[in-house]
DNA sequence: TTGACATCGTTGCATATGCAACAAATACTG
DNA sequence: CAGTATTTGTTGCATATGCAACGATGTCAA
């Protein structure tokens, strides 16, 4: 270590580490994901919102799940040109526009649902009691960010 | 929500929170290094690294860090590039690059370095006593990744 | 109503990224 | 020692990404 720099953990720095793991666990997901079923990690997290919330439009998305907002659109077109889910214009603004999943977008995303809950199961075996200060902590360090 | 998807909860799926978090916090500093000294985020990955690690070749940083090896290789070459560090054949096997701070690139850490500091203790203080279980978490869900 | 302003989604473009192929060096086997 | 396999870093290339610009729509005030 070079002596002319201030004192530093790096095994400590939470934007590392966070971005770290974060990126091992979505890189160990993402494979399967994508080897399997051709699904990339911005359309994987465009299809599980918009299945499990109602009537979501891109912008929603994108404050949800802070993925840009081109993102959103462009994994929402492949989305849409793959047959999963359907785009289009809300009727009361006509800016939005509202994303649903296909009968096969459900049918795709009941294939990929329990690999997601193996995982996840997986974690929380690992985790243990661990589990819930995690999340108190996480909630924690979303507050913030917005403001 | 649609009645055909099988009972899961977004808001405690960790692969997703974890990423959404990390990028929120590597956005908001990537911002402030981006801009006033045009670092982009590897390229600050691998200068905190070869400035507080010994002696460390691409490959070490590859696994310290999980930044693809090409990614690293980049990175170093513009930080090279841009007088911050020195690539070097190691001497005793030739095909390791060993990477070093040059003077400008010790300077340059001087002034990141407080920045990275500040944030940390903003977070830090946010978290409070969470901080320690936080940690203890996220070396748990670190562990299992390699085998 | 009109006109200035804000919001939403898409797209063009420069850049970044991931992956596979590769050359150079080393390790291993007999 | 020769010959094969493994490791390491770089690069080419197809694709993904971020950002700014844009068109379309909606909001608000006068």
């Amino acid at each position: 270590m070079s002596p002319k720099l201030p004192q530093f953990d790096l095994d400590t720095y939470l934007p590392f580490r966070l971005t770290v793991i974060a990126g091992q666990l979505s890189a160990d997901l993402s494979k399967h994901y994508k080897t399997k079923f051709g699904i990339s990690m911005p359309e994987w997290r465009v299809l599980l919102n918009v299945g499990y919330c109602e009537d979501l439009s891109v912008r929603d998305i994108e404050k949800r799940v802070s993925l840009e907002k081109s993102k959103v659109s462009r994994a929402a077109s492949k989305l849409q040109a793959k047959g999963l889910l359907i785009k289009h214009v809300d009727a009361h603004d006509r800016r939005l526009v509202k994303l649903t999943l296909t009968r096969d977008g459900v049918r795709l995303l009941n294939e990929l649902i329990p690999i997601a809950q193996a995982f996840q199961a997986d974690l929380d075996a690992k985790l243990g009691a661990m589990a819930a200060p995690l999340h108190t902590a996480l909630d924690v360090l979303g507050e913030g960010d917005d403001g």
